[in-house]
RNA sequence: CGGGGUGUAACGCAGCCUGGUAGCGUGCCUGCUUUGGGAGCAGGAUGUCGGGAGUUCGAAUCUCUCCACCCCGACCA
C-alpha cells in the first residue's frame, strides 16, 4: 500500500475535548473521528485495526466451534416484551418507530432475537448444542459516553449465544468460551485477567470479565496475590473483621462540630481516626427511606446494595427528603433516635465498632461514644461496602490488593432465563418437551482497539501489539523525487515484501523526513526501513523497531530477506 | 437526571470584564529554495464568533433562551 492511494490525516495537537491517552491518540493519528457524542467514524487506518481485532477473534471463535452468523440490528419490540425487558431494560436502549408506528429498538444485545431463531429452528436434543455468534453494531444510549470508543454509545461487539439440553452440557461450553476468550486476548498480545463478576442486566447464574490491566480502567478488581481469587470490586465480598465488637467504654455524648460535615473533617476535628467513624447514607425505595452506614474511610458499594431485600431499586434521598424525615440537614445525619419507620442497615465492619462517632441529626453536632444495644437498637447487618486493598480474601488466602480494569470480554451462564420466557423448547431422547439452557458470551471489539492503546503507548504515539497493527512495516524514502535510485529501491523493496504477504506502507508523500518518521510512529507502525541518499551510498538501508530509540543498517542485497524473516515471525 | 465548565477557521487558543463588525500559532493553497526528526522565505484562502430572541445607532462582547460538547456524581459538593 502507498500512502498517495491510501489516507493518512494526522494531527499535531490533540482536540481538547479528550482526556484518555487512548482517545487522544486516536484522535491525533486520525484512527478515529467524532460524529457526535458516543459516535465514531473508524477512519481508514483505525477501520484496519478494528478489522484485525475481528478477523482474531472470528479466528478463535470458529476454532472452537462456535457459527456465525448476522442478525438484525433492528428489532422489532415484541420480542422484547416476551421477555419482558422492554421495561426493564430501561433508557440505555434506544426505541425507534417505524412509519407505521410500530415500536423497535436499535438492539443493545441479541438475546432476544436469538432465542427466537433458537425456538424456530431448534427441535431435537440431535440438534444442540449449538452455540451462535455474530459481530454486529450494537447501540446502548449510555448516560454518559466518554473516552472515545472505550464508552460510546455505537460499538462493534463479538456476541455468542449457546444452546444446550441440559446445565452440564452448558458449563463444558461456558469452559470452552473461556478458554476461548484467554487465546484470544493473548493472540491480541494483551495482558489481561478474568474476574468474577456480577450478572447486571443480562442476569443469569455466573459470569465472568475479562478486562485488560490498565491504571485508566473503569472497574476496580480486587484481587489476592496469595490465590487465583480475583473480582470486581462490584462483586467482591468484603468479609466480617475477624476481631468481635468490643465493650462500652465511654458515655455517648453530643459535641459540636460546626461546619463539619464531613466524616473527614469531624474525626480530624476530634483527634480520631477517621476509621471509629460513620458514615449514614440516606436511600429510598419508592416511598420508604433506609439509612445506611458504613465506616468513615469506607466506600458504599451500590451494586451490593441494590441486591438486598426490599431495596431494588434504590437511589439516595434528596436533601429535601432527608430534612423532611429526619428533621435534620444531610452532614449530620446518625442512626441514633432515629424515627422508627427508617430501616438502619449496618455494614459488617459498622456492626463491629464500639465507641464510634456519628451524626447527632441535628445541625451541628455530632455523637462520639455510641454503642449498639446501649445507645440505639441493634441494626440490620449486611455487606455493603466495597471490599479495600488489606481485606482478607474471601476466599481465605491472603489479602485483597486492588487494580484497575477495562472489561473487554464477558461471558454468562444465562440458565433457561429466556428460554422460558420465550418459551425455547426441544423435544429429549424419550420425547418431552425440555427448555434449553442458555450461555452467551461478548466481546467488546472497538473498545479492544483503546484498550491496546491504554496498554502501548508512549510520549510519540501508539506502540500496537504486532497482531493489531495496521500494517505491519513502513517504507520512508528520504527524497522520493528528488533521487531515482531512493524511488526505486524503495518501490522494489515495497512490493518484494507486499508479494510475500507482508502488509507495507510506502510513504510516498516526498515528506520531509521528520514529518515521516512523527506520523508512522504516531500511527504505531512496527517496523520500519528508512531508505535515503546517504545509506545507499554505501548500499545500505536503515530499519528501526517502534520500540528501538536507533535505528540499524542492512545491507540493500539483504535487506528483503532480513525483513522477510524478522517479519514473518 | 442533577451539578459544574466550555462553545471564536481544520487543530490548539487569544479577544468578552470595559460593545465599534475578528486575531495568533499550527495546518491548508501558490511560488522559489530546501530534504536524515514535524523546513525557510514570499504571497494567499478559510469564520453566519454554537442557534434563536432581546437591549443598543451598533453585539463575539451585555440579557434571556435553546442546543452541542467536556468534567463530576450517595457523604464530600
Amino acid at each position: 500500500m502507498r500512502t498517495s492511494q491510501f489516507f493518512i490525516s494526522t494531527l499535531k495537537e490533540a482536540p481538547s475535548e479528550a482526556q484518555l491517552i487512548s482517545h487522544k491518540l486516536m484522535l491525533r493519528a486520525g484512527l478515529i473521528g467524532k460524529l457526535g457524542s458516543g459516535l465514531y467514524t473508524w477512519m481508514p487506518i483505525g477501520l484496519r485495526v478494528l478489522r484485525k481485532v475481528e478477523s482474531i477473534v472470528r479466528e478463535e471463535m470458529n476454532r472452537a466451534g462456535a457459527v456465525e452468523l448476522l442478525m438484525p440490528a433492528i428489532q422489532p419490540a415484541e420480542l422484547w416484551q416476551e421477555s419482558g425487558r422492554w421495561e426493564q431494560f430501561g433508557p440505555q436502549m434506544l426505541k425507534i418507530k417505524d412509519r407505521h408506528d410500530r415500536d423497535f429498538c436499535f438492539g443493545p444485545t441479541h438475546e432476544e432475537v436469538i432465542t427466537d431463531i433458537a425456538r424456530k429452528e431448534i427441535r431435537s436434543y440431535r440438534q444442540l448444542p449449538l452455540n451462535f455468534y455474530q459481530i454486529q453494531t450494537k447501540f446502548r444510549d449510555e448516560i454518559r459516553p466518554r473516552f472515545g470508543v472505550m464508552r460510546a454509545r455505537e460499538f462493534v461487539m463479538k456476541d455468542a449465544y449457546s444452546f444446550h439440553a441440559g446445565a452440564q452440557d452448558l458449563e463444558r461450553e461456558y469452559r470452552n468460551m473461556y478458554d476461548t476468550y484467554s487465546r484470544i486476548f493473548s493472540r491480541l498480545g494483551l495482558r489481561f485477567r478474568a474476574v468474577a463478576a456480577d450478572t447486571g442486566a443480562i442476569g443469569g447464574t455466573g459470569s465472568l470479565e475479562f478486562h485488560v490491566l490498565a491504571d485508566s480502567g473503569e472497574d476496580a478488581i480486587a484481587y489476592s496475590p496469595a490465590s487465583d481469587y480475583a473480582a470486581n470490586v462490584e462483586l467482591a465480598e468484603a468479609v466480617a473483621p475477624p476481631t468481635p465488637r468490643g465493650p462500652a467504654a465511654q458515655k455517648m455524648q453530643k459535641v459540636p462540630t460546626p461546619g463539619k460535615t464531613t466524616c473527614a473533617e469531624v474525626t480530624a476535628m476530634l483527634a480520631l481516626p477517621l476509621s471509629q467513624s460513620v458514615k449514614a447514607l440516606a436511600v429510598m425505595h419508592e416511598e420508604q427511606m433506609f439509612m445506611l452506614l458504613v465506616r468513615g474511610h469506607h466506600q458504599l458499594n451500590e451494586t451490593k446494595v441494590a441486591k438486598l431485600p426490599g431495596l431494588n431499586p434504590f437511589r439516595f434521598a434528596t436533601e429535601k427528603e432527608i430534612e423532611a424525615r429526619i428533621g435534620c440537614r444531610p452532614g449530620y445525619i446518625g442512626p441514633v433516635r432515629l424515627p422508627k419507620e427508617i430501616t438502619v442497615i449496618a455494614d459488617r465492619s459498622v456492626a463491629a465498632m464500639n465507641d464510634f462517632v456519628c451524626g447527632a441529626n441535628e445541625a451541628g453536632y455530632h455523637l462520639t461514644g455510641v454503642n449498639f444495644g446501649r445507645d440505639l437498637a441493634e441494626p440490620l447487618v449486611a455487606d455493603i461496602r466495597n471490599a479495600e486493598a488489606g481485606d482478607p480474601s474471601p476466599d481465605g488466602k491472603g489479602r485483597l490488593e486492588i487494580c484497575r480494569g477495562i472489561e473487554v470480554g464477558h461471558i454468562f451462564q444465562l440458565g433457561s432465563k429466556y428460554s422460558r420466557a420465550m418459551s425455547a423448547t426441544f423435544l429429549d431422547e424419550s420425547g418431552k418437551a425440555q427448555v434449553m439452557e442458555m450461555g452467551c458470551y461478548g466481546i467488546g471489539v472497538s473498545r479492544i482497539v483503546a484498550a491496546a492503546i491504554e496498554q502501548g503507548n508512549d510520549e510519540r504515539g501508539i506502540i500496537w501489539p504486532l497482531p493489531m497493527a495496521p500494517f505491519r512495516v513502513a517504507i520512508a524514502p528520504i527524497g522520493y523525487r528528488k533521487n531515482a535510485e531512493v524511488k526505486n529501491v524503495a518501490e522494489r523493496l515495497h512490493d518484494e515484501l507486499e508479494s510475500a504477504g507482508i502488509e507495507v506502507l510506502l510513504d510516498d508523500r516526498d515528506e520531509r523526513p521528520g514529518v515521516m518518521f512523527a506520523d508512522l510512529e504516531l500511527i504505531g507502525i512496527p517496523h520500519r526501513v528508512t531508505v535515503g541518499e546517504r545509506g545507499l551510498k554505501d548500499g545500505k538501508v536503515e530499519y528501526q523497531a517502534r520500540t528501538e530509540r536507533a535505528a540499524t543498517a542492512l545491507q540493500l542485497q539483504s535487506a528483503a530477506d532480513h525483513l522477510k524473516s524478522l517479519l514473518c515471525r
